[in-house]
DNA sequence: ATGACGCCTTCCAGGCGA
């Protein structure tokens, strides 16, 4: 089973460059964030054509969150409870006796501006929350975290420390998650590599290796024993067939059956 | 310090992303 996240950055936009990575990836799930488009105007019957159905919650212009697979999707939540105001930016499906969510935490800006403690509580809620769902079943969660996990995540390295993404609020608040009995995948795997996630668009970053690992998949031990392979699709954050990617590359992790 | 690139939106200059 090949399960996926990413941030498409705008659906409706990326929809050829996504359809492309399914076609070619052909992940079982996908758990996709930032589609910026409403439900009523999802684009379910390019997906259904590709053999995927999809659950959303959307919203107009921002954020927005989906879930694609190849399989059943039935929707358990949608939306953080408590952090409605923060966007749409949760959602949580049963698929093949898999419960999985995929989340876009919110960004935070800069220490001194209000979204910062904005993201605090919206992770302190995720927090509370994940300790009720993730009990009793297989359970996996993907989706851009929008923290940096540690220095060797980052390009800059230490030189980073105790700045958006980088502080020891955030970074406290993902171990947090991780002490809640989650494993993440890619470092469980590779505990000594860097590799990223996402480059800035300006500047040639993604060619100066200018980037962050700050998409993530985790899982709960039970998941971690099934993992055969975690991949960051570098290859996808470059053009594909004249088409714009995403700032973010995708992130899958195969599991055994 | 700023901008760079690309997305979005009562449509096009300005906000936002990380």
């Amino acid at each position: 089973m090949r399960i996926a996240t990413w941030n498409v950055n705008g659906l409706r936009a990326r929809l050829d460059f996504v359809l492309h990575w399914l076609h070619s990836r052909q992940p079982d799930v996908v758990g996709m964030q930032e589609t910026k488009v409403e439900d009523d105007d999802f684009p379910h019957a390019a997906f259904e054509d590709a053999g995927y159905q999809v659950a959303t919650h959307g919203q107009k212009g921002w954020n927005g969150v989906a879930i694609a697979a190849k399989r059943d999707v039935e929707v358990l939540q949608s939306g953080l409870p408590g952090q409605e105001d923060a966007g749409a930016r949760l959602i949580r499906a049963r698929v093949g006796g898999l419960g999985f969510a995929t989340v876009y935490c919110p960004n935070g800006k800069d220490l001194h501006h209000a979204d910062f403690p904005m993201k605090l509580a919206w992770y302190d809620a995720l927090i509370s929350w994940l300790s009720d769902v993730q009990a009793g079943e297989p359970f996996l969660i993907g989706g851009d975290f929008n923290i940096v996990p540690a220095p060797l995540d980052c390009w800059r390295g230490k030189d980073a420390d105790g700045t958006i993404f980088c502080t020891e609020q955030e970074r406290s608040r993902y171990q947090a998650l991780l002490d809640g009995g989650l494993v993440d995948l890619f470092r469980h795997l590779q505990p000594d590599e860097q590799r990223f996630s996402w480059w800035d668009y300006r500047g040639g970053a993604f060619h100066r290796g200018m980037g962050l690992r700050i998409d993530m998949l985790l899982g709960t031990k039970a998941m971690a024993e099934r993992l055969r392979a975690v991949v960051i699709d570098r290859d996808y954050r470059r053009k594909k067939a004249g088409l714009i990617a995403s700032d973010h590359a995708p992130v899958y992790a195969d599991l055994d059956d």
